[in-house]
DNA sequence: GATGAATGAGGCTTCATTCAT
DNA sequence: CATGAATGAAGCCTCATTCAT
């Protein structure tokens, strides 16, 4: 008999890679890439160099698997949040400010990856991350193209680029400061929709209405 | 005549460490502070290993000294622009944005380095770099708080920080296409300013009112 | 029965041995010995890791053994040429160089691994090298003693050497050539077999005589 | 005052290197390409790992340089030898084999990388090498077409390759034997000789005549 | 027997920093 | 003060070999 591969082996393969990338995540998030080494991520996920090198072509891959990652878990979030809101284009973007701040607040980890550590590391990094901002910038951008009648004139580009640098700032400064002394996620996103809401041309409603 | 002796020493001293800054700045810019090596930088500058570690402490210093020239010289180029400004804070604000928009399209190794280059760093170099960013939502804190009572009611600690991210993301975002595709920094500098005036609750006026 | 089912596992082992082997000819003559791994060999003979280890102890292995296949090829061709050549030792030797050259030329790879990539492999593949070349060589010399009292006297050791090596060193350098600028194999041939048999005293026939 | 580099600085840096490179014929000429490491060399040229990549740039590099300098000390024990002899073709040819023989003989390490350990290490290494061999050959088959007209005819081209491989091979197998069983290197030298220059259609000479 | 995931020893190389000249 | 040769710690990555399935 053929021994083939068993979807039982595919799963523990998946599985392995899945290990090197979550705790890649911790440490990339806790020590930056270029404090991150190969042996520290296998150690921490019970694997081997080999094995490392198995699943991922070398270190910058994993970076970019990391990145991927977080791409995808903001995208469930946000998608997620989204489901359970009505289909206005005020409201989603309103759910998604909020759930993007209360995904990073509740990830630090994949916070300061996306926000902080994922800069300066040359092209291809620098492109994954790109996907992730630009996948958010343009959402922002066809949002704003399709309630255009409603706002006064601007630049589409550029104004979602603003709305996207308003989020990413403020909660960045937001993770900086000392848990005790933030405020609340909530107070935050409320702020900073806010902003963003008058930015394009639109009143914030008082809160829920 | 000591004094003067001395006096010509310090200049040179200057003059020297100058020329190592300029030439890291270019390099960091280009390059970043992984990729660029202590031989490339006094490779550049006409000077030694060995002097490098005299008028430098060690690699990060002289990261942490482009920090400071790039801060102090966009400082100068704000302060210029505002000089020539009327004294309303609304017009300050708006000379501030252009002027930064200006001066980052004029010294893109500047920008990269501030807005790409210097994050992930370490403690030091991230301290470094959020003391340029926090003098500029400080800055705009102050402003807001002055005209406060003319504004609706917001949290003007976050709202800095939305006016300052929009600024650099758009500016980041600006540097990144291929110069034949950008638009006008004055274009974008009028994009920006307008959905930031907005956000704070001011209508931005045509143009030069 | 016990009979028929044992040979066929037998000649099935020989055979997905026989796959590797040949495939590691291929590799080792195109890329060396330590360019060529284990997974590349299993990957063209579309076997696995596994089994290769099943059927070699491991990689030095496998190259002595694409050596003892590369000398039995030689040796079988040799023999072949000279079952049909008059048994005369200087028609055997003539006939002997001219196939050797062919066999050469018509097997790039093994001509590269017997003539290049055998040598520097420490003792037991040098040893395995050097089984073929003293195989070449004391046939060589078993003729010339053979036929010592036609020829002037000399040294029979040394000589043997001489005339292998001046047939590889020249079969080496014209596998060097690109195949458009090379002479013709029996030109070739016939060059060396002048020289050599000039060497040990030997008035060359014309050619065919 | 500018401390340029002086005369002495320069002789070190120059003694350091040379101390490497011969270092790394000892070991190469005992263990190998594979097996000698550039730990293995720096610590027995009482350098460091550093230094050796500051004066070579890899360890291809540095087995280049090997052959470069044995090249070189072949070249240079031809040359003397040579210089001491009569100006006829025959004569030098004969003193060249002798010499070379010699050299070879007095200095396995180089004898063993050029003879064994330098075939097989990747185009680059395997041009350095034929720069040797072909440096080599050119003469003798400049030699050849000086005394073409008092030889046979015959292709100079294979007939120099012929020659050439007549030695290497014979010293290569005499090195091979233990040092109690080796002829020696005259006898050796004058066999090889006799075989040369009977295959170039000349008569030996009885030795010195 | 067949498979391929897992292992980890080991080598090369880079570069910040020092210090003798 | 200037110079640049010297140092060695540190990390990435390869690949032969093993062994559970």
């Amino acid at each position: 008999m053929v021994y083939r591969t068993t979807r039982k082996m595919a799963d523990r393969k998946e599985a392995r890679r899945r290990k090197l990338v979550e705790q890649a995540i911790r440490l990339f998030g806790k020590k930056g890439y270029h404090q991150t080494t190969v042996p520290m991520i296998v150690a921490g996920a019970r694997s081997s160099v080999g094995s490392f090198y198995f699943y991922l072509r070398n270190q910058e891959d994993i970076f970019a698997a990391t990145l991927t990652e977080i791409g995808a878990n903001i995208s469930s979030a946000l998608n997620a949040a989204m489901a359970g809101t009505r289909p206005e284009v005020f409201e989603q973007m309103k759910t998604a400010v909020t759930a993007f701040t209360q995904f990073l607040a509740e990830h630090p980890d994949q916070a300061r990856i996306l926000l902080v550590e994922s800069s300066g590391l040359g092209p291809r990094l620098e492109a994954a991350r790109e996907q992730i901002v630009a996948s958010h910038t343009r959402s922002v951008e066809k949002a704003l193209r399709a309630v255009s009648c409603e706002l006064p004139p601007m630049e589409p580009a550029v104004v979602a680029n603003c709305w996207v640098g308003a989020v990413y700032q403020s909660v960045h400064h937001w993770l900086t400061q000392p848990p005790a002394e933030r405020m609340s996620p909530d107070r935050l996103a409320t702020a900073i929709l806010g902003f963003n809401l008058r930015g394009i041309g639109r009143q914030p409603s008082g809160d829920g209405e």
